[in-house]
DNA sequence: CATAATCCGTAGCCATTGCTACATTTATTG
DNA sequence: CAATAAATGTAGCAATGGCTACGGATTATG
């Protein structure tokens, strides 16, 4: 007699490694944009940009080395492998698409920002074209 | 010389409340899905939809329950308080507008609705209104 | 170049959310 | 109503990402 409950679009199953993933793409993406902006990428530098202490910087920084995104040598700056600065490009576009986008839409600027930060880790492929086809 | 860095809009700080925030909203919705669709909810319920151990769940209904969105009796079904009833109501609507924004954007259903669900929870009241005014 | 300031690493704690394995309670059914 | 099935709880482990405290490395500066 029990109604089948559909199960969730998006499972729950991976949950965590979602949010590890979120975790990377912003990381790289903070990295490319500091080496852009000051030559380099400090461990301190990412711990101001994220608000959070050094030493949470230092731990996911090793987790990204072992993922071939980043790489670095002790009290060294933080670097992008090829495979990070290809996810790095990627993400910025995506973030600057979903910003543009909010604020094409009507949303002012500070939270088109907020909130395009939180949207653009689950903008998928399609979602970003429809995105695409709205800002032209 | 060094120039500023700006922090990000979203600061990381609360990354891990932010989190089990979501989390609440995803369970307070699913149960009022659950008890409209089939006149209760049940800890295996949630876990066959959120494809989850049912251990993880009763963790989180507990945790839930501490926060007076949820009530439950070991080997009951679960329930919502008032508030957590509040705060389902206001998920499932904005979810709602989330997910008929995307299609309304041209995102096929499928991806609408696997976005949506990542997407709802950073959606804030101004891109909320914006999504709502595009829907009319 | 020595001392101070800054940066970074390590140890070790907590919370959240996954899991398996096992115990217990409740429901079903022969 | 006893045996089985299903649902739920508990114990305990892992990964991720927060933290403070402490110490070592590097950089600036007097």
């Amino acid at each position: 007699m029990k109604d089948k409950i559909k199960a969730r679009s998006v499972p729950f199953s991976q949950t965590r490694s979602r949010h590890a993933s979120e975790t990377a793409e912003d990381y790289v993406e903070a990295v490319m944009e500091m080496i852009e902006e000051k030559g380099e990428c400090r461990v301190l530098d990412l711990a101001r940009y994220f608000n959070v202490s050094h030493v949470t910087v230092s731990r996911i920084v090793k987790r990204l080395q072992d993922e071939k995104l980043l790489y670095s040598r002790p009290y060294k700056p933080v670097a992008l492998t090829a495979k990070g600065f290809k996810l790095a490009k990627q993400v910025k576009e995506r973030h600057e698409i979903v910003l543009a986008f909010l604020i094409e839409l009507g949303v002012d600027k500070t939270n088109a920002q907020i909130d395009s930060e939180g949207i653009e880790h689950h903008v998928g492929s399609k979602t970003l074209a429809a995105m695409k086809k709205f800002l032209k």
